[in-house]
DNA sequence: CGAATTGTTGAGCATACTCAAGGAGCGTGG
DNA sequence: CCACGCTCCTTGAGTATGCTCAACAATTCG
């Protein structure tokens, strides 16, 4: 659930317990179904233990603009209590998992252990960083890599949680929802697909896509995992002390 | 300076003075200059005290994506040391005078007031869902809505800082750095600003634009500035105390 | 098996891009 | 003060990309 966070940086076997021990009430949300409404004011911290969810506005003409997806491990709206109110929905994509974290015992968390405080701050802010890396990819990249380049990430962040592997990934999501996302119509992503399908760039099984050749997808992606800011778990903690 | 701060809720008149006395080290940068490098590993945070400055990634194929635009009151990067590296460039559009604030002074001040501290958190929130509304903008609106819906965006936060009013700002961006924000070519954002002309939604003069007509403007663009979770200073605060 | 959802195809149209040329505004230097 | 160069904006023409509408195929699920 936590893996994740080992990115971070350099959290022990204790801080790790601790983040374990918050899961207490889980409960299910049905695909569809709104994890949390637009305009509400949410007391409480929600964490995707299973299942894919996202973040989406309603546009006026009725359109759904998909701002994030949300992946096993990812915080919902740590944040929330600050600014009051939703300014989007979170909903769930396929049937999830979720765990509702009341704010005190986060700001415990936090109070007691810096190292934790820390990984959830890295949390909220990769989530920013992809949010810029998603804005420049959708108004400046053609349509193919820029669904090639949503795929790479997708498939990495899956990756981390041991959702998916070099070769392939399931992806439960159906071709309008990455649209939403993308700001590209139902019809035509599904011919970007057939073209990159064509270039044996990804291949679709079911709701599983299979990549032939990660190295040439990430290639015609564009795609560097800079923005993900993933330090090794276990490798020298990227902090403060090695700024130059 | 922290007038935009007092959008955040609760702050005195001491948390304002001590904000104030952060700006010591003020330097200047010309137009065009990069006031951070991508990739740098900065160990200060920097505010912007004058002009306008823009997040920016350079794209492989030579475009500029412009990620967010900083007016005075804005600040760069309160987070880098938690994630390490910058993953995009703040650059100065116009000349600038920006202000240094070394990490230790913010953290400092972050344990001694708290309610600066939510201050600075509102902030970089704020900062994130203006993000979201951009990518839902880009992805999910036609251009004539969208370059309405950043200029009303600009428009109100320029005000806030005490550099526009309900008819008027002065805004010295380019077309062309309008574009690389919307995900819109130079040639074609010439001809969108002339259907806002004609329809007498804004006028340009010299580097000024003019509305005559806000409430239409905003209607036109579907602004609604609920995403800038702006609570107005004296207001009761919208915090904790009030979830329901 | 049947219904609903999701994906695919074709055709026509709208939007937006590129390339190329020209005009307007502004600052600098003769 | 005018001339020049630079940047920015504008216009036209041709092309590419992506949208809508509509029909139909494939898949999934009850």
């Amino acid at each position: 659930m936590a893996q994740k966070l080992l990115f971070a940086g350099d959290l022990t076997p204790a801080d790790l317990v601790a983040l374990d021990g918050l899961v207490q009430n889980r409960r299910s949300v049905e695909a569809r179904d709104d994890i949390v409404r637009d305009g509400e004011r949410p007391n409480a911290v929600r964490l995707v233990l299973e299942g894919i969810a996202c973040r989406y506005k309603m546009m006026p003409n009725g359109e759904r603009a998909i701002l994030a997806y949300l992946i096993p491990g990812d915080f919902c709206d740590l944040h929330i209590t600050v600014l009051g109110h939703m300014d989007h929905a979170i909903g769930a994509i396929t049937d999830c998992q979720v765990a509702d974290l009341h704010s005190d015992q986060i700001q415990n968390l936090i109070q007691t252990k810096p190292r934790v405080a820390k990984a959830l701050w890295w949390s909220t802010l990769v989530d920013e960083a992809i949010l810029r890396t998603w804005l420049a990819n959708v108004a400046h990249r053609a349509s193919g890599c820029r669904l090639a380049h949503l795929l790479c990430e997708l498939r990495l962040r899956l990756e981390i949680v041991g959702l998916a592997d070099k070769h392939q990934m399931r992806l439960p999501l159906t071709q309008e929802e990455l649209g939403d996302a993308l700001g590209i119509s139902n019809v035509h992503i599904s011919r970007v697909f057939q073209k990159l399908r064509e270039q044996d760039l990804v291949l679709t099984k079911n709701r599983s896509l299979i990549f032939p050749d990660l190295a040439r997808l990430e290639d015609f992606a564009e795609f560097n995992a800079d923005y993900l800011h993933l330090c090794k778990p276990g490798a020298q903690p990227q902090s403060l002390s090695r700024a130059s």
